[in-house]
DNA sequence: TTGCTCCTCACGTCACGTGAGGTGGC
DNA sequence: TTGCTCCTCACGTCACGTGAGGTGGC
């Protein structure tokens, strides 16, 4: 076969079977009188061996040697090949990611890519005050696509940095809700924490409906912060899973707070005293017992001022003297003076 | 700045600045007597721009055109880098694979390699008759790994090639299970149940198992093949849905048939006989009675007999007269002829 | 004779690395 | 003067594509 046969039966262009012939890798076994390559069917079966390899990603010097040199090994070469392709794969990935956030601003010009890509650079930095800086920047046409900030706030160990990511994700709006579900759904608990925590800053129906699914997270931590900041939004929903942080003493006195400021919105204070009463009655233990009296404090109305006068009246001493303290503090004379004097408290009252 | 600190400031080597220099891409905008190269920090700046759309992907001709054609748009290029980058990505998948099927059979020299290499190309031929050539492929060395046939049997639409695959398949026998167990998993059902059928190939308590856990599948199909298999081995877990699949008319001969052969293995026939007698009981539809009454005919016993009699004496004429003929066809002097003039069959008698 | 195939030689691609041989600056 | 930096010119890498200019075969 002269080399225009071989080249079409082959796919290999005649220029690469010359270069081929040039290296060594498969010299046709005779030339005519002329001059013209001609290839045996044994040359022709050595070339496919060597597209065969080819296809396997060996270079054509490594061609020659795993079919030339007997010692040449396989093992040799599989573990480079197997690795060097991975990397390729991982890199590719990574570029194909980076053009993905780049271009999911649509940038109208070359300037506002760079912007982009500085912005995405300093994200990944290992200086917290870059990271902060690229969180908060701003500027016309180069905005970090919303996705990409939460991203970075999922994995944002910095308390500092990843306020300011919360602070431009909810910049955002409903528009980042859709991210910030998808953290909701991850199974790293620390995910879901921070991405809850973003949710809670967002004043959307879309945002309540995913604090009221975190109700059902498998995270205790998690259910309870979705507990409180339900209640901040007059969700009933949240009543008893706030009731039950009071009994257990798990930020009891935001819980209780909570609970106050739901009444008269969304639920009736006398349901809420009543659920109070009910935790009451249902257990023995008197620190419980005490926070219970003390949540009580935070409602509004006759029913708990009545709730609260039967155990100053019957109950043992110390949660009697403390109902009673209560009931005064909370008498209408009080009420003003005690509005001044409390601070609000972040953390448990003890 | 001088070339030298320029690099090592921006990690772009000297080489390269001089490379940009010829370009045009970042001229520094002074020299100085002796015809040193001196970079002001507007140059410095340009040259993190090119470093920066680098890092994108762009060719240094792109990024000249980027940085100096303002009508150079990002959006004629994005298309463009988003496609090649997954199309690379892509194939280093698809080499990876390759490589990572070869591998698994650690070849030790060349020509293994070249051998594995042709089979997988022919197993994934438009030629059946390749692929059929690639699935019956047996020479020392070169064997094709288990996961690798199987994949291919997963999407084998011919069914001789397939039929191929699942012979060496099963020559694999338990080594065969793990991969198959994942076809059993696949969301596809047309992939569950070539998987089954290989999985009937294999004789191996695994394998039984694998069958158990298909009498659950959500395809009925697969829930009857799995049933016959199952009753085949002398599984009492298949008796319940064989008796089903005779009410309903489905493969109701091979599934009485498979009922005969439990019997005496595993199940007393005793058993039997009272599940389809229930069946029978809770039907008044004449042709599930009748299947119900053709399947007590494979069951040995007095109980089966005795069973045929109540109904060839109180049933209606045609069911009755049916029980009557099967009950003169199962005596033990017409038996032996029976055995004779029946073939087996593989669909319905109906 | 015409059109096709084949030959060799050699340059271009792309983003570099690595010299050789020479010189300026402190 | 010595060691460092910088200069230009130019070749090598890798797997090819694309000519130019010429010739053999039917």
């Amino acid at each position: 076969m002269r080399i225009g046969e071989v080249a079409r039966h082959s796919g290999v262009s005649a220029r690469m079977l010359r270069h081929y012939d040039d290296l060594g890798l498969v010299v046709p076994s005779e030339r005519t009188s002329a001059g013209y390559r001609e290839y045996s069917v044994d040359d022709v079966r050595r070339l496919l061996h060597v597209e065969c390899l080819r296809t396997l990603g060996l270079s054509l010097s490594e061609v020659r040697r795993a079919l030339d040199e007997p010692t040449f090994d396989p093992a040799s070469v599989w573990a480079d090949l197997l690795a060097h392709t991975r990397a390729r794969i991982d890199e590719q990935q990574r570029l194909l990611h980076r053009l993905e956030q780049v271009g999911a601003g649509a940038p109208e010009n070359w300037e506002d890519v760079v912007d982009v890509v500085g912005l995405l650079h300093d994200l990944a930095s290992d200086s917290g005050s870059r990271r902060q800086r690229a969180a908060l920047a701003r500027r016309e046409g180069t905005d970090l696509p919303v996705e990409t900030l939460v991203e970075a706030l999922f994995s944002e160990a910095d308390p500092n940095v990843a306020g300011a990511l919360r602070w431009a994700v909810a910049r955002a709006g409903e528009e980042a809700l859709a991210a910030l579900a998808g953290g909701l759904a991850s199974t790293d608990a620390q995910v879901r924490r921070r991405a809850l925590a973003a949710v809670t800053e967002i004043d959307a129906d879309r945002a309540t409906e995913l604090l009221r699914g975190a109700l059902a997270d498998t995270d205790l931590s998690i259910r309870d912060r979705a507990s409180v900041e339900l209640g901040r939004r007059g969700e009933p929903a949240a009543v008893e899973h706030l009731v039950g942080m009071i009994v257990a003493g798990r930020n009891d006195v935001e819980a209780a707070e909570t609970l106050g400021s739901l009444t008269g919105a969304a639920v009736p204070s006398r349901v809420i005293a009543s659920a109070l009463w009910t935790a009451f009655e249902g257990t023995v233990e008197p620190a419980q017992r005490l926070r219970l009296i003390q949540a009580l404090a935070e409602i509004p109305g006759p029913e708990a001022s009545g709730l609260l006068t039967r155990v100053a009246a019957e109950d043992e001493p110390v949660l009697a003297a403390t109902a009673a303290s209560i009931l005064r503090l909370n008498a209408p004379e009080t009420r003003s003076r005690r509005a001044f004097t409390r601070a609000k408290p972040d953390g448990d009252r003890r």
